[in-house]
DNA sequence: AGTCCCTTTTATTAATTTTTCATTAAGTCT
DNA sequence: AGACTTAATGAAAAATTAATAAAAGGGACT
């Protein structure tokens, strides 16, 4: 994964902790958004689907540990790696949210460089695991469990279609010409009429029941949520 | 993982540290070796064979860091859990730690209840991949007593049904793609048609009574109760 | 040797996926 | 607007893939 393509959340109650974070990982090339409160955090997180979430523990609102328990529990946020800022004091709460599924803690006060070790070091250990679930908004595609879902609703797709479907939507936004699509949906030899790609995108959209897949005419598909 | 067959090295040259945590790691029933300086820990790494490396950045003869180094380059330790004690004060060992391919580190002084914390976390994320009881709803699958319980009624599975059912079951929900399954169950060499996966999944089906199995056409076979 | 059971193969059928085709609709360009 | 290109649609054929049933091969055990 390209650091450019990173997405931090942090949520913090206190705004020089925020801009300390923000700027430090801005610096870095990190995609960063932030939130001032539990609520504000998850409503954000759901909005803005990030990679790592950056919790602080006493936040007004819903805590740290709260959040965390909530975002776990849906499945867009199961693999979402998530660290908490905890104050030197509370040790039972440090270990609560280690049960609670984060996946690291930070002390305070922050050395920024510390934290921006922990952050690369935890999404080196993301990459070993080589999670490629893509997670938009509501929409859930794990080919592992080879699994759509949309708002929770699980959606069957043939192999084809779901191929097709990861294919566009590891790259949203990103226009995919028909000839790349064949390339690497059908492969390079494999020789297939061109209605074949529209009648797969007519059964992905068909099954989805939203529109997130666009046509772009003359050039080719893009996946949009 | 058993618990009790975890092995836990711990190399730190102050020796009462190494004395409070190997009291903390032994009650909760590790099996703890220690070391005090870096060499005897890479000898002692090489005798025992630990699941768990926990090295004090600071030690005579070869500091943590080197440890790690030199044990990391060994494929024996490839995959070997390693953990820093680390001292507040020098932020930049601490990231050279990461870097170094260790797994985490824990900044000093150590509370006991944070030290097992992080411990049990780190063999947590590990033990993903063990084998180990399987239990889902009403379902047991025990690979040591040989044994398939459905709602506490004893089912009797052949040898090769078994060992497939449990490579389905070991990951609920993940897809095993039929080369896969062939591989893990009949191993690499063996050369057997694909309907012979049909029809174990089959008896296992029969057998069972109940619908867990799920066909992904195309793709394989995945188990979700 | 014969029986039992596990395992694998084979042949047949059923089901689903994938592709093609003809037609209609929608966009592009001058 | 009209000519042309490209995609959406509906339906059906073609191809792939799995379920099923039934039987053959192979050990282990009596």
């Amino acid at each position: 994964m390209d650091i450019r393509s990173r997405k931090v959340l942090i949520a913090d109650d206190e705004p020089d902790i925020l801009e300390i974070l923000r700027y430090n990982l801005q610096k870095e090339g990190y995609h960063v958004v932030t939130a001032k409160d539990g609520d504000e955090a998850i409503e954000k997180a759901k909005m803005f689907n990030p990679d790592l979430i950056v919790l602080d523990i006493m936040m007004p609102k819903k805590n740290g540990v709260e959040v965390c328990e909530i975002l776990r529990l849906l499945p867009a946020f199961k693999n979402t790696l998530i660290l908490f800022l905890t104050a030197l004091s509370d040790e039972n709460t440090q270990i609560r949210g280690l049960e609670t599924g984060a996946d690291d803690y930070i002390n305070k006060p922050i050395s920024p460089k510390v934290f921006l070790s922990k952050v690369s070091s935890l999404f080196r250990r993301l990459n070993k695991t080589e999670t490629k679930v893509i997670s938009v908004d509501g929409l859930v595609i794990d080919p592992e469990k080879f699994l759509v879902q949309y708002h929770g609703k699980d959606i069957m797709l043939a192999k084809k279609e779901f191929e097709l479907l990861y294919l566009l939507a590891s790259k949203p936004g990103r226009v995919f010409v028909r000839n790349e699509i064949l390339s690497q949906v059908w492969g390079a030899e494999v020789i297939v009429g061109d209605r074949t790609i529209d009648v797969h995108i007519r059964k992905i959209r068909q099954k989805l029941g939203v529109d997130c897949i666009t046509t772009v005419k003359g050039v080719g598909y893009k996946f949009e949520l």
